[in-house]
DNA sequence: CGTCACCCCAATGTATACACCGATCCCGGC
DNA sequence: GCCGGGATCGGTGTATACATTGGGGTGACG
């Protein structure tokens, strides 16, 4: 693997798991240091994730991690809705066969898996991810597959703001599984709808959140360096108006 | 300005005007050589290039200008439809006052810019703009900002593929004020209704066209040297069913 | 004559050195 | 005591040198 894509990989997911949080410089020398690469590859990295919307240029000077906030959940489902819409629209006017008949079942065996351990909750994740898959298969058109990957970036940073909640899972279960039938009866109407109900819950959800303030997982500790000796004060209600710039 | 951003915008500015056509290496020698710029920064724009959509990595070794096609045109307009109707759902949503009366009254009277010189049907493209500008901002969603622009890249790169149709250009005109109309009138159904007469209009219209080669304007000639020399075939229907890599 | 393997080279990936710019801090003046 | 200007310094932007890898060409073998 190219270094640029370990340095890219590595501060992705330290953004998205919230060990870098919102206002965090990376600064070029710093991380290329504790990543062990150099700064060439480590500017290609960071243009990247400037590309994906998880960094911003500040003032000129370096770039920051970008905000997040409760606000831009919603404005990230204002845009997910249509464009998620479309995709089962699509997915179903395709007339692909696919695999809905048996996501649909699984869905319907998902409760065992939410109810089980912590794999199982994983396991349950992972389906999820397969039925977006599917349906980005059977939607096949690139341009939705582009425009819906960085809202789904933003949306895995922002789900770690939120506790795992069992009842949740469940009633997500039951709706992705309306979705995946509807979308094996190849009845587009219905899978809208479907997918509608299950983005209005998940959002309602996410902002119903008492917004835990993330566990910032130790292990970038050397990162945090910088700023960790400045005692930053609580992150996450201080960004929560400087978004939208 | 950074001689990174210059690349960007020089080889961002050949590939939509087809001075640099589908499946042309971009070499970073060869690119770095005719910009005036090192390989670091052209780097730099060949990154920001890819994740733009306009160019791809060539198995490994190397980046082309991506493929770009009719059917790559419905699909694009697959994602436009479902983006531009929720961004006059926004538009109105967010009750803004705008200046969408009085756009529409300058589409109304845009029959004479088009009717008129070079220069008019200009100041008519600059007034399109300018409603997708006042949308926008009116919309005040990063994300579906975000989502649009590479979807708008690449239409602008289509849209060169089309002869500009005086009768086309007027009846667009008739649609935008209509969508400037009832965006001025706070009717959001009204909008998104006229939003996809003109979406379904516009699609017709490309989709008619007799796929004139472009013209490939002169004025690169140096980086299509190493291409030249191998004397292409006309690329615009070869590279019709490349696409969706 | 076709095919396969090996070698050479060129282009990319990476590292580092240098230049320039903005930021910060200190000192002097008001 | 406060404000402004300049100097210093850290950091980014750029250029270039080096390593490495993949591809093409050539030659030999079947």
């Amino acid at each position: 693997m190219r270094a640029s894509d370990h340095a890219h990989a590595t501060l992705r997911c330290d953004i998205i798991e919230w060990r870098l949080v919102p206002g965090d410089l990376l600064a070029e020398v710093e991380q290329s240091a504790r990543l062990g690469v150099s700064r060439t590859p480590l500017r290609e990295a960071l243009s990247r994730l400037v590309a994906e919307g998880l960094a911003a240029p500040h003032s000129g000077r370096g770039v920051v991690v970008s905000a997040i906030s409760l606000e831009a959940v919603a404005d990230l489902f204002e845009v997910r809705l249509p464009l998620e819409c479309a995709a089962v629209r699509l997915a179903v006017a395709r007339n692909r066969p696919g695999a809905f008949a048996a996501l649909a079942e699984e869905f319907a065996e998902a409760p065992r898996l939410i109810d089980g351990d912590d794999d199982g909750q994983k396991g349950y994740y992972a389906l999820v991810s397969r039925l977006d898959q599917e349906i980005d298969a059977a939607a096949a058109n690139p341009y939705l597959l582009q425009a819906q990957k960085p809202i789904r970036t933003h949306l895995a940073r922002v789900r770690r703001l939120a506790r795992d909640n069992p009842a949740r899972l469940l009633a997500s279960a039951r709706e992705h599984e309306q979705i995946a039938l509807a979308l094996g009866a190849g009845n587009a109407d219905l899978a809208e709808a479907a997918m509608r109900v299950h983005l209005h819950n998940s959002l309602h959800h996410l902002l119903s959140q008492p917004l835990a303030t993330p566990s910032r997982t130790t292990g970038a500790a050397s990162a945090a360096g910088a700023t960790a000796t400045t005692d930053p004060p609580p992150l996450v209600p201080n960004h929560l108006e400087e978004h939208h710039g």
